[in-house]
DNA sequence: AGAGTGATGGGCT
DNA sequence: GCCCATCACTCTT
């Protein structure tokens, strides 16, 4: 098992986006697949990058491999992987994943032992992401002592030959461009 | 299985 | 002010 390269992440959100299908999601003992994902770009009315750099926004135009957190509906946050060059303002949106190891942690911090990661909401929520993650390098260890370990890696399988290919969830603009990604669940 | 709805707060058009 | 890249609950096939 190893953690991902950032010259994995470097090329575009659409092309990086159904690589990421199959990889884990780390948290210390925490571990899940990634089972759903989303591009965003600059050039697509749908993304946050669209209008251009804000404090908000700002993580998307650094290198690949941080990741991006923003808070919405007043109550969740939603968990991106920047891709692309500085500057670029892309990023790939964790949508779900299954869980794999820690569970009892996510279910502890859901509060529910059902439907624990199957949105970018309840993903957040079980890996207990928030904004203080905001820019956090998935592709670098964590200073030795940190309390946070996040990162992506990959054990080998891989990404679905041929994904669910189907347009985004949640947006008014850009809702004919089919960059989201599904792998449908054995169970 | 699918539709409708209220909760809730930061950022921006 | 108003708008969300949502969730969980409820009621209905």
């Amino acid at each position: 098992m190893r953690r991902l390269r950032r010259s994995e992440l470097t090329g575009d959100a659409y092309d990086v986006a159904p690589t990421l299908l199959h990889k884990l999601l780390v948290d210390g003992s925490c571990v899940g697949r990634i089972i759903e994902v989303e591009a965003y770009t600059a050039d697509d009315p749908a993304s946050h990058s669209f209008r251009g750099m804000t404090t908000r926004n700002s993580t998307m135009f650094g290198p690949a491999g941080h990741l991006y957190v923003y808070f919405t509906y007043g109550m969740h946050h939603c968990a991106n992987v920047v891709t692309g060059d500085v500057g670029d303002g892309q990023a790939v949106l964790l949508r779900a994943v299954e869980p794999l190891e820690g569970i009892e942690a996510m279910v502890a911090r859901r509060g529910r032992s059902r439907n624990i990661a199957d949105g970018p909401g309840k993903l957040c929520q079980a890996f207990g992401i928030d904004m203080s993650d905001n820019g956090l390098d998935l592709c670098a260890q964590g200073p030795k002592g940190s309390v946070r370990s996040l990162g992506l890696y990959d054990d080998g399988m891989p990404p679905p030959p041929s994904p669910t290919v189907s347009t985004r969830i949640g947006i008014s603009v850009g809702v004919d461009t089919p960059w989201r990604w599904t792998v449908t669940r054995a169970d």
